[in-house]
Formats: C-alpha cells, structure tokens, sequence
DNA sequence: CATATATGTCAACATCACTGACGTATCTTG
DNA sequence: CAAGATACGTCAGTGATGTTGACATATATG
C-alpha cells in the first residue's frame, strides 16, 4: 500500500503514467487502424467491415447474436455491414444444424482473402512492436491489456471458445 | 501436412501471438472508450469532443494546426468540433501572440471539469490494469504500445511537447 | 398451444468523418 | 511595398457507422 504522505512527487508521477497510458491508447488504435481503413476503402468497405470479417474468420460458424456480443453494436448495425458482406461475395451463411433459427456465418474464399491482406497488415505493425519490445515486454503488454478489458470478456481474447458447443464442431 | 513439426508448430504458435495482439486492441479500446462515450452521450458531445478537450487540456495554448496533427482528420470536421466546444463553453480562445492567424486553445473551468471527470474514469481503467499487472508488465506494456505508434509520433508521446516554445511558454 | 428466442426489416436520426471550393487575415520574403 | 504562403474558417454535399423504436417471421421450448 503506497504512503499516501509520501507524496507529491509520487503521485504526480503515478498521473503522468496514466495520462501516458490513456496517449498510448489513442495513438496505437489511430495508427494501428488507419492503413486497413485505407485499404477497405479502396473496395468500398470500412473498419465495421473489418471487424466483422475478421470474427467470421476467427469464429468460422459464428451466428450473429455471438457477433453481437463481441461487436456491442446494435443488430440493425451489424445488419447493414452484413448483408453488404453476404452481397458482395465476402461472407457466406446457412442456418444452424441444431438450431435453424441462426445464420452461421463463414468467409468465402474472397473473404478470407481479404482478411488475411488486411490483418497481414497489422500483424506486420505488431510483429515489429513485438520484435522491438523483446519477449519479456510482450508478456507485460498482455498482462496490462488484458486488465483494460471488460472481466466478462477477458475469456474470449484468452482463447475460450465464444461458444463452448462450437469448440468441438469447429473445423480447424 | 506437418512436415516439420517443429517448424509449423513454432510458426502457428506466432500467428497466434500476433492475432492476440490484434484482439486485445480491438477490446481494449472498445472497452477503454465505452464509459466515457456514455458520459458524454448525456451532454450531447462525442468521441471527437473528447478528444479534443483531451489534447487541449494536455496542451494549453495549442493552436489548430497542431491539433489537426495530432488527431490526423480534417480541418473542416475539426472545425465543427471546436466551434461545438467553444459555443457551449468548454474551451476558450485567442490569438496567438507571436502570430495572430493562430487561435491558441484553452480549456475553461467547465472544460476543465469534464476533461477530469471523463479521464477519471480511464484512469482508473487504467491504474487497475496497472496494479494487477505489476511494474514491470507496465514497462513492457509501454514498450510495445510505442512501437505499435507511427515513428514519427513516438516523441509526442514519450513527453516532447507539441511545440517547443509552448514548453516553456506552459502553465503546469 | 403459448411464449420466448434468433434474426430481419423499415424508418428516422445523430455523429463523425470525408472532398472540394472559396474567403480572409496575417506573416514572410523578394 | 507587393506578392505569395500560411493559418484558419466556411459553405455545400456525401458517406460510413452508429443509434432508437416498432414490427415481422421462423423456430424452439415448455
């Protein structure tokens, strides 16, 4: 437990990292979107459909309700920059086998395509921040990312399955 | 197809790596920004208001131009976004006294108290991640998001002011 | 059968960004 | 001083992404 006599200088510094942290936050998301955004761009497409894309591919199968929940945007949203993905040949559905009621969701070989040129992108920024950082700094960044986010969600990034039955059907 | 088991084996277990990194900024920055997205909701400001009273706040006596840097949008969305502000009282204006095309930005007193009322929350965000994580994970933490921002950017963060004049001319 | 759930759709709207064009005040330089 | 560059503003139009609210349909479940 700090002293909270102790101090001004303490403190003071303890504020100048936060603020450091709340800047990195800003400048990393900036920089680490902004060539994907120019690339999407290009096919008429923008970060929503980024981020959709990149979860069909990452949950191959995922129903839009599991989408929803990762996205935390509204159905009417994700409606829009799905049917737009559906149309243009990026993204394929049939109803669920258990449950007819969902449209499970997969790339198309154009989607996948296109994913990977987007996120080859960013894992290109990460693996040279990675590389820079050193492997010690890059288990510290989990760590302090992981804490940012939402407890309920910490799981998902971890590697739990964002539905535990799809774990076992899920091609791999 | 494992050829080489190892190799593969290393191989995917870096893919891995990267594609977590991509994740983690994707929910760290939904979730950083949630809160204070909410907060400002009730008012009637968004995202890019707080963005600006941010830097403003960070920078007292910034001018336009520099701002427009930091943000990298235009000066027509910008603009809407400062005369918001400055009509309703979050942020005061005057020329600058070296060059007088300038409008050098400050926060007001009510600027002053939303700018801490919003970074409170992400503080604190932060500031928990901070202490579950451990010292030493900061350092990694910051290292990685540094190299993750556009080099050229590097030094704003790491403490260099916008504009060397305004380093001394600051009040803090 | 009744109800809940998964999803979709229509409509209206706000925010935040963009491009392009043009205007004005002020600084800088030949 | 005249001419051009710079800092900033504004008008107009557009698009992407999000919202709320209301209602529809198919399917699952008790």
């Amino acid at each position: 437990m700090p002293d909270l006599r102790t101090g001004l200088q303490h403190l003071y510094l303890r504020d100048e990292d936060l603020r450091l942290g709340i800047e990195l936050l800003f400048y990393a998301y900036r920089d680490f979107t902004a060539e994907p955004d120019r690339m999407l761009d290009d096919i008429g497409l923008g970060r929503a459909h980024h981020r959709a894309i990149y979860f069909v591919g990452r949950y191959p199968g995922i129903n839009v309700g599991e989408l929803l929940a990762i996205l935390r945007i509204t159905k009417q949203s994700l409606s829009r920059v799905l049917g737009e993905l559906v149309r243009k040949g990026y993204i394929s559905q049939r109803p669920g086998t258990i449950d007819r009621r969902q449209r499970r969701l997969e790339l198309t070989e154009m989607g996948a395509a296109l994913e990977r040129k987007l996120s080859e992108n960013q894992r290109r920024r990460i693996a040279a921040a990675y590389r820079a950082a050193g492997p010690n700094a890059v288990e510290g960044f989990r760590r302090v990312m992981l804490g940012l986010i939402d407890e309920r969600d910490r799981g998902k990034v971890a590697g739990e399955p964002v539905r535990p039955v799809a774990a076992a059907t899920a091609r791999r």
